[in-house]
Formats: structure tokens, sequence, C-alpha cells
DNA sequence: ACCTGAACACCGTTCAAGT
DNA sequence: ACCTGAACACCGTTCAAGT
């Protein structure tokens, strides 16, 4: 067999990729295997290991995918109003988890990956993320340090995060998408109110 | 060999969950397996299945330990000033959570259970812990409808629990756990004031 | 009735061997 | 050089068979 160069290297690393995020989507993270990429890429195990050094470095890229496309969409938001501006980020980034969930659930399923650490350039994908809060929230106090504004960003995003969490995942019981995106509001609107007061 | 009533069912039952605990506390979710619990406990695998129906059921009996714990820690905040009690229970199920860090994210892993929605004992634990925050925040603001205070205390407790979440995954950096109990101190002190203002 | 232990159907990962 | 496919060391789960 060993078919030569019917796809380089790269092509392979990009079949992979896709076919291990249309499994996710799919399925969910649990039916995801190498057996399974294999079959759909109609190549076998082993070649998944000449593309990526193993399973938990794949499932590192779908989260990275996974990461841009959300900054993607946060970066969509442009409303000059900062609050309403951190409003609609909060429901966007709800939308996004919503309407992708089996693949934003990966994202805080952690398969040990070879390094203890987190990878710098994944580090900076959620940084992105951030960011784009700390824009809005340094527009709506403008006299506050830099530290702070950091600090507040954190603050509020994990909560929303936490939110979002909690609700898809049914902890709350089970809330439809209006509820949980009027909760996500509410921590939001408190949160900003009582930071710039 | 089938060795007769040495422990009752009962007596297997408690340690299998005890062994199990002590597996997840020292190595981590990821290190849980059957045959290193009944190596532990010096039965073997299929005596697990006696009083356990799989291990998605054993984990769930994990996890509601945990949340037990958890609603006893908080319990035991008593303060009388609901604003600082709120802070304190905030700052009580932090410490939980980098205390009890192992058994503490197995609350979030999910290995499907048999029933796909959640057990109706079990989601009574995780209301158990809501409702402490529900009676601070009702008596900080007794003049808004209970339907309201109910929906405020998840999105902050929500919100709480994403910083941890967040934090102590270290998708933030490597914060030491000061930094994160500003953090929550912060999501709790400025939702509190937004949200009574 | 209680428990074994061996089997089954899966996993991720490796690597000698083919082209 | 590229890729196979078979092996290895694991999993969770089941169940006929022993006492």
């Amino acid at each position: 067999m060993a078919r030569r160069s019917e796809h380089s290297q790269d092509e392979i690393r990009k079949m992979v990729l896709q076919a291990a995020e249309s499994i996710v989507i799919n399925e969910g993270y649990s039916a995801l295997n190498t057996r399974k990429i294999a079959m759909k890429i109609g190549y076998t195990v082993g070649s998944i290991y000449m593309v990526y050094t193993n399973m938990a470095d794949l499932i590192l890229h779908i989260k990275a995918r996974t990461l841009d496309e959300i900054s993607q969409n946060l970066q969509q938001v442009q409303v000059a109003d900062p609050a309403q501006a951190l409003e609609e980020l909060a429901v966007a980034y709800l939308n996004f988890a919503n309407l992708n969930y089996n693949r934003w659930c990966v994202l805080f399923e952690y398969r040990k990956s070879s390094g203890s650490a987190i990878d710098d350039w994944y580090q900076d994908k959620i940084d992105k993320v951030f960011v784009l809060v700390e824009g809005q929230l340094s527009k709506l106090s403008a006299d506050r340090p830099k530290n702070e504004i950091k600090q507040a960003s954190r603050s509020l995003w994990s909560g929303v995060h936490g939110v979002c969490v909690l609700s898809l995942a049914k902890a709350l019981g089970d809330l439809d998408v209006s509820k949980v995106q009027s909760n996500v509001l509410l921590l939001v609107r408190s949160f900003i109110k009582g930071f710039i007061s």
C-alpha cells in the first residue's frame, strides 16, 4: 500500500482537523476517536500521528479554531455605547455557545496536553476575547487605572461564562434560551451599574 | 472463590465510593477506573457492578457527596449583614474549590448518565446551594418579588462559579489564590451594588 | 446469593514492514 | 518518504461458572 503523496501532509492535517470537528459537532466530544477520524478521511489511524503528536494535540487545535470563531463573532459587535456593547458581547457569546454547543463544550474539556502549562499561542487566543471586553470597559470608566479595568473584565466575563456554562449544562434546571439570556443580561447590567457607581 | 458475606452489599457500596473518591483526590478524575477501585478494596471489577449500575452512576454519587460538602461548608457562613454574607459565601466556595480541586472538577465533568436528564435528588443538591444565596439576596432587597430574587441568585452565583472555573483552570493565566479571591469579590460587590441601586 | 475471572468490544499509541 | 496494519497496553461492561 502506502499511497504516495495523494495528499500533502498539510492537506492531511486539515482533513484530520475537519473530520474531527464534524464528529464533535454532530456526535459530541465523547464520540470522537482516532478510528472514526481515520475512516472518515480514508486513511488509517497511524497517519493521524504523522500530522498531530497525539489526540490531545488535535483537540487543542479544535479548541483553537473554536476560540477564533468566538473572537470573530464578538468582533462583529459594533456599538458606540460601551454599556450596550458589553451587553451585546455577552449575548453574542451566549448565542455562540448555544448554537455551537458541542464544539463550545470541548473548550472546557481537558485531556491533559503534553506540556502541563497552557501553550502561549493558545493563551493568546483566550486573551483576545478578554481584550474585547477590556476595550469596552475602559471606555465606560476611562478614569480607572488599567489594571483595575483588566481585573474587572476578567471578573465580568468569567461571570458571563459561568452563567452560560451552568445554564446550558442545565445545572439550573431546564431553562429556555430567552431565560438564560435574561440571566446573562442581569449579570452584565448589575455588574456595570455597580462597577461605575 | 466467591467469598460469602465477608462484607455486606452496603459495606461494599461504601468501600467502592470511598476508594473512588480517594483516587480522584490523589490522582485526579482521569486516573479513575474500575480495575484500580477493585484492587483497592480487594474485590474484582465485577463486584462494582453489584452495587453501582455503571461508572456514570458511581461518579454521580461522588459528585453528590462533593455537593453535600459544599453545602455544609457554605452553611457555616453566619453573618448578619447579607452583603457581607454573600461575599463570604463566595469566598467559601472558592476556597472549597481550591482546596478540593480534583473533586470539585469532577462536578463539571460529564460522563453521560443512563437517563439523559438530571436526577431529581441530584438537582435538589444543586438547588440547595443556590437557596443559600437566595436567602441572603432576599434579605438584601426584601421589596423585590421572589422570582426576581431567584433569577438574581442564579446570575450572581453562576458568575461566581465562572470566575472560579476560569481562574483555577488557569484560563486567565497563572493567578495566585488571593488574586482570584479579589476577582470573585469584585464580581459580588459590583453585582450587589448594581442590583440594589 | 455472592463473587470471580475471563471474555468482549472498545480505546490511544507505536512501529516494523511494505511500496 | 509515506503510509499501512497489526500489535500493545489499556479501558468499561457482562455473565457463565464456581462456592
